[in-house]
DNA sequence: GTCTATAACGTGATAGAC
DNA sequence: GTCTATCACGTTATAGAC
């Protein structure tokens, strides 16, 4: 029912057309290379309401970056968080939940290493990772694992790394996977279904090697 | 002897200081956002100069994109190819090879990543890992320990995409990890020290999962 | 709120003196 | 080969009519 393009959506309002071709431009190309007309064009509106109800580019990229950045961690802050899931759980289902939905945008792991680089002051005051994971109930649990013996790594670092590269990198690196190999977009897809189900495994072994 | 800025450097052709300094400046950010006189100014030499010797930006940028890559790959194919090796010992050549060259050049994993998303074309021509991939003595050990039950997952291209993924992510990451949990640079250099013994531990426990 | 027209500016590239 | 000066163009942003 609201499975169509923005151009053909009757009612929603400018300022969300604008954002929403916002997104599409800013994910695909990044900052310096998106013209603010090519967003104009993707919204079907007229230029100058970019600049009437955003600033400028710089301003609207701004809420982009911060929507886009926020809305990416905040599952992942919950899921850590949660004192029902034990450690297994809790790697089940961020690889679920996460290849999902970069599925869904799979622009969004690139559009944030490249424009971070640029701006790496902008995100770590608006958003509080540290605090967050360092007192979260995945570092309790964390902890308790390696005591107990199930985990051989100590450091929760090497965890969390390997677990997002896992999940995010083969988007990532999805050209020159795609291109590389001639690889179908089929194909890439069904890759990623697999590690679905792989991550985990691989993930407890890992940790578990000694 | 020649560890010093090319500014300060005496006997280098102007060429070679243009093209310094283009790696230099598009490494950090990258082709649309890097602007010809950043890299008159980081070379030391007249913007004109720089159009003198090579037609244009993007000719002096594609210069630039394919020696990165060529040379990024270079190693692989030659450590994947190498029938003296073993695959335990092919990935711990590969991870110590690989962290070292990018500890020295941190920035080009998302140079590659953000270039090659605006530029799919580019490479798949210019390279060719398709075949030099799937004829490696790579691929037939792989096969061979497949069979032998040494390794449980079938597909070689997760053992590929795992191995780079653990090597490269942690850099492609860097801004992330540095700013989110307010890491001190010399923190992240041992973090990622410590991942040239573990990588190779990993692959092995994850590769013969079950 | 939305449009057209245009100003203001930055950037890639070149002409031409040395 | 190297420089200064400048052109030509694309892009962001705004003024002002509707």
């Amino acid at each position: 029912m609201e499975n169509n393009k923005e151009k053909t959506e009757p009612d929603v309002s400018t300022e969300d057309k604008i954002k929403g071709a916002a997104r599409i431009v800013f994910y695909k190309k990044g900052f310096a290379a998106t013209r603010t007309r090519d967003i104009a064009e993707e919204a079907g509106i007229n230029l100058a309401l970019l600049n009437y109800y955003f600033r400028s580019k710089a301003k609207l990229f701004e809420i982009i970056m911060i929507e886009t950045l926020s809305g990416f961690m905040k599952s992942m802050v919950i899921l850590l968080n949660d004192p029902k899931t034990d450690l297994d759980e809790k790697t089940g289902s961020i690889v679920s939940k996460y290849i999902d939905l970069i599925t869904k945008e799979p622009e969004i792991p690139t559009f944030i290493v490249t424009e971070i680089r640029s701006n790496p002051g902008l995100l770590l005051e608006k958003l509080p990772i540290k605090q967050i994971i360092q007192h979260s109930v995945f570092i309790k649990q964390y902890k308790e694992a390696v005591e107990k013996g199930d985990i051989t790594e100590p450091n929760p670092l090497h965890f969390l790394i390997n677990l997002i590269g896992l999940i995010v990198f083969p988007f990532i690196a999805k050209p020159l996977i795609i291109g590389g190999i001639e690889m179908k977009a089929q194909e890439f897809d069904n890759l990623i279904q697999e590690r679905k189900k792989l991550i985990p495994v691989w993930i407890k072994a890992m940790m578990s090697a000694r």
